[in-house]
DNA sequence: AGTAATTTTTAGATATACCTAAAAATAAAT
DNA sequence: ATTTATTTTTAGGTATATCTAAAAATTACT
């Protein structure tokens, strides 16, 4: 029926759906053209192609939403570079930080077997290496739950998506007990008393964390 | 210095390399044309181009060969290329006969880095699933020696390239040997009286094979 | 050598995805 | 309610990589 996306147009519905807070709101032409790094002129043109195709909704001065058809390539899209992002730093030991580009590559290639074995290699992973959901064939993702390790149920695994705090003195604690934004964080147990915490950093030995430092640290997990 | 090459040009590059029996001789313009599924007039622009860059030596109506710059480029794409077409059939279980279109997607992916790490997760290979050589970051590859098992040392390991019989009790025979293109082979032992074979496929138990079935299989292996 | 066949190049167009500059519509401010 | 500012669209172009049709050069054949 429809012509295989181009790479721009893969780019623009993807950007149309982060913009647009995961497919629902509408979208305004300046902000989608600085996120896909182009002119509003260009980007009120391939919003019209789009359209053509109905991938989105566009009426002329009031923004562009994504139509059925236009979510579910641009989730296909994130999916992709979720996957590949956790390839690359799960199998080809790339760090956190270095993956984006890599992906933004990546998530182009058209290949359905391909991303079926590359989920099915990886053991089907729900989070990227940055916390973030990985929709699945059938572009559904798990909720995702980001909140400090101190409020956070034992038993729980996530990743490290941010420390709220950039005194030098807390970095340099947990540089010491191996924590940084990426890592993979297992709460073991909790002392009710004082709030202190047994974790499990990236599969190591079990490293005690007080509530002091718990505070500052934020995780990503998928619910259930 | 140079903009990054489309991916247009770095097919061409490969394209030409190939038709020049690697990089050697020259190319007409009608089989690189053909080779890239064009026509001869968008084939003459391309090589315009190329030779602007340097990429390619050009003069009309007298063919195209690959310049010093044009080969290394060839040869990094078909690096990429094969290393990627081992990473499918090695880590995501696709058959022999199923890498080359997604391969032909995955060798444009611009990271040196990426292509590094791929190589040493793969434990740095120097012969795709077809037989044959990869090059490595400089563009140098072992010569590959195509040859039939019965005349191959005791200790090779290589990959079968063909059957020089479609018989077809022949190729049952091989099918209950689990002999197929694509299957690796390490030759165990070799009895002289009868020139009858012990070989492992694809790292299997050891498997009898007569000589007048070694005749037909044929196998590449790399010189070292 | 002269003609015919083939190969290759040029000329002129098309589609994609950009751009700048100007016009039009909408939103904000007085 | 005007005026002003912002946003968005249109108009007109550019670069890449294609195409077809016609011209030119080379090669092959009597
Ligand atoms: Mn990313
Ligand atoms: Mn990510
Ligand atoms: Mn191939
Ligand atoms: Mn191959």
């Amino acid at each position: 029926m429809s012509s295989p996306l181009s790479l721009a147009e893969e780019n623009y519905l993807k950007a149309i759906y982060h913009l647009s807070e995961n497919g629902n709101a509408s979208v305004n032409t300046n902000s989608l053209a600085e996120s896909v790094s182009t002119t509003p002129a260009s980007a009120t043109d391939m919003v019209k192609k789009l359209a053509s195709k109905n991938l989105v909704g566009y009426q002329k001065y009031k923004g562009t939403t994504l139509l059925a058809d236009g979510k579910r390539e641009a989730l296909t899209v994130i999916r992709k570079h979720r996957l590949w992002e956790v390839f690359l730093v799960e199998k080809l030991s790339f760090k956190w930080d270095e993956v984006h580009d890599i992906a933004e590559q990546l998530e182009h290639i058209k290949s359905p077997m391909l991303i079926k074995r590359l989920d099915q290699f990886l053991g089907y992973p729900t989070m990227d290496p940055h916390g973030d959901p990985i929709p699945n064939e059938a572009g559904e993702m798990k909720d995702i739950i980001k909140a400090s390790i101190s409020k956070i149920d034992v038993g729980s695994k996530g990743i490290v998506v941010a420390v709220e705090n950039d005194d030098s003195l807390l970095l340099q604690h947990l540089n010491s007990v191996g924590i940084k934004i990426g890592s993979k964080i297992h709460i073991i147990s909790r002392t009710d008393y004082d709030g202190s915490l047994s974790v499990s950093v990236d599969s190591g030995v079990p490293q005690f964390i007080s509530q002091t430092v718990a505070d500052n640290i934020m995780i990503s997990l998928s619910e259930n």
